[in-house]
DNA sequence: CGGCTTTGACCGGCGC
DNA sequence: GCGCCGGTCAAAGCCG
C-alpha cells in the first residue's frame, strides 16, 4: 500500500504565543493519564510543541502542571472538561471527537469551546467509549479467554486504560508509514460521518499497541490517528529495506489531539517520526526505547524553510532544555 | 502459502 | 429492558 503521506503540512499551526488566536490545534491530556492530576482534560490554544520538553514527554513524567506550563497555559486558563472528570467518555472519546470532527470548527479557532461545540463536530471522530478501552484492555491482559460470545472481558477490572495519543496529520493517506508493522482487525463506520474507521494492531508478537485510523470528515484532508499502548520492542528494521527508510518521505507533521502521559509511559514514537524536522529531536530522551532512539537518525535537512519561518517559537520556561532540542537560531524572542 | 484485508456478526457498556 | 454504538473477532478472500 502507498501510504506514504502525499500532501502533508502543518494544520495552520502557527506558533505563536501572542496570537493566540490564530489557528492552531488542540491536545488533550486524558483523564485516563493519572499524571495530569484531577484535571483530566486540558486545551492548549495552538499546540506548541516547542513549549513542552519532549523529554518530559517521553519520559511521561510530565504532570499537569508542568503541562500547563509548558504548554504556555496554566491550569486556570486550560480548558477543563467538566464532564471529564466523572465521564471519560466525553474526555478520549467525545472531546476528542469534536476537535477532530469538529476540525474545521475546534481547531479552526482554537478558542471554541470543544466542551460545548456542537454536536455535529462531535459526531466525527472518537467517539469511542470508556467501555470501549476496558474491552480492550481486558482484551489485551485477559487474552481473550475466547472468542465470540466471551470476550474474556472481565467486568470491572483492568479498569486502566493503555496510554492513548492521537493527533491528526494532513494526509491523502489513511495510514502513515511509521515503521511499525500493523495489521488491520477491523473497521467500522463511523457515526455522522462517511468515513470510516480502521482499527489496527502492531503485528509484533506480545505487542499490544493498537491504533485507530480515521479521516475527519469535516476536513477529508486531515487523518486522525491515535495510538494505544506503546511498543515493547524497537522499530522492525526489516520493514522497507530499513528503518531509516521510513524517515525519507515524511513531511508529515502532526496535531498532537491527546496526550499520554502515565508514569512509564512514552508517547508514541510514530509521533516523533511525523513530527516537525525542524525540531532536531536528537537525543532528546537519553531513557529512550530503541525505537526512540531511531529518531536520533532523525536529522533531517530537508527542512520546509517557509515553515520554519514560518515558527516564531517563544522563549519557554525551560528555554535552557529546549536548546537541546531546538536549535538556538529557531528560538527567537518575540518583540 | 503466509500475511494481510475485508466484512458481517457479536459483545458489552451506556443512555433512555 | 431495549436500542445504539464502539470495539473486536474470525471466516473468507486477496495478494505477492
Amino acid at each position: 500500500m502507498s501510504d506514504e503521506p502525499k500532501e502533508l503540512f502543518y494544520q495552520d499551526l502557527v506558533l505563536d504565543q501572542n496570537q493566540p488566536t490564530t489557528t492552531g490545534s488542540t491536545m488533550y491530556c486524558d483523564k485516563q493519564f493519572s499524571s495530569f492530576g484531577s484535571s483530566s482534560a486540558c486545551e492548549t490554544q495552538a499546540f506548541d510543541p516547542s513549549y513542552l520538553s519532549f523529554t518530559e514527554c517521553l519520559q511521561g513524567n510530565m504532570d499537569y502542571n508542568s503541562l500547563s506550563t509548558s504548554f504556555g497555559l496554566s491550569p486556570s486558563s486550560s480548558e477543563v472538561f467538566s464532564s471529564i472528570e466523572g465521564n471519560q467518555k466525553s474526555a478520549e472519546g467525545g472531546d476528542l471527537c469534536r476537535d477532530v470532527g469538529g476540525g474545521s470548527e475546534a481547531l479552526g479557532t482554537q478558542n471554541s469551546s470543544i466542551s460545548s461545540s456542537s454536536s455535529e463536530a462531535g459526531a466525527e471522530g472518537d467517539s469511542g467509549k470508556s467501555k470501549s478501552d476496558s474491552q480492550v484492555k481486558g482484551d489485551q491482559e485477559g487474552e481473550r479467554s475466547s472468542k465470540k460470545g466471551n470476550k474474556g472481558k472481565k467486568k470491572g477490572e483492568n479498569k486502566e486504560k493503555e496510554p492513548r495519543f492521537a493527533f491528526m496529520t494532513k494526509s491523502e493517506v489513511d495510514q502513515l508509514e511509521d515503521g511499525y508493522r500493523w495489521r488491520k482487525y477491523g473497521q467500522k463506520a463511523v457515526k455522522n460521518s462517511p468515513y470510516p474507521r480502521s482499527y489496527y494492531r502492531c503485528t509484533t508478537q506480545k505487542c499490544t499497541v493498537k491504533k485507530r485510523v480515521e479521516r475527519s470528515f469535516q476536513d477529508p484532508t486531515t487523518v486522525i490517528t491515535t495510538y494505544e499502548g506503546q511498543h515493547n520492542h524497537p522499530v522492525p528494521t526489516s520493514l522497507r529495506g530499513n528503518s531509516a527508510g521510513m524517515f525519507t518521505p515524511l513531511l508529515s507533521i502532526p496535531t498532537p489531539l491527546s496526550a499520554g502521559a502515565t508514569a512509564g509511559s512514552n508517547i508514541p514514537q510514530e509521533f516523533f517520526l511525523h513530527m516537525p524536522h525542524h525540531h532536531n529531536f536528537m537525543n532528546i530522551n537519553p531513557q529512550a526505547n530503541t525505537a526512540a532512539s531511531g529518531l536520533s537518525i532523525y536529522s533531517s535537512q530537508n527542512y520546509n524553510t517557509s515553515l520554519h519561518q514560518q515558527y516564531q517559537l517563544p522563549l519557554p520556561h525551560d528555554y535552557g532544555l529546549l536548546q537541546d532540542i531546538v536549535p538556538s537560531k529557531f528560538l527567537k524572542q518575540e518583540p
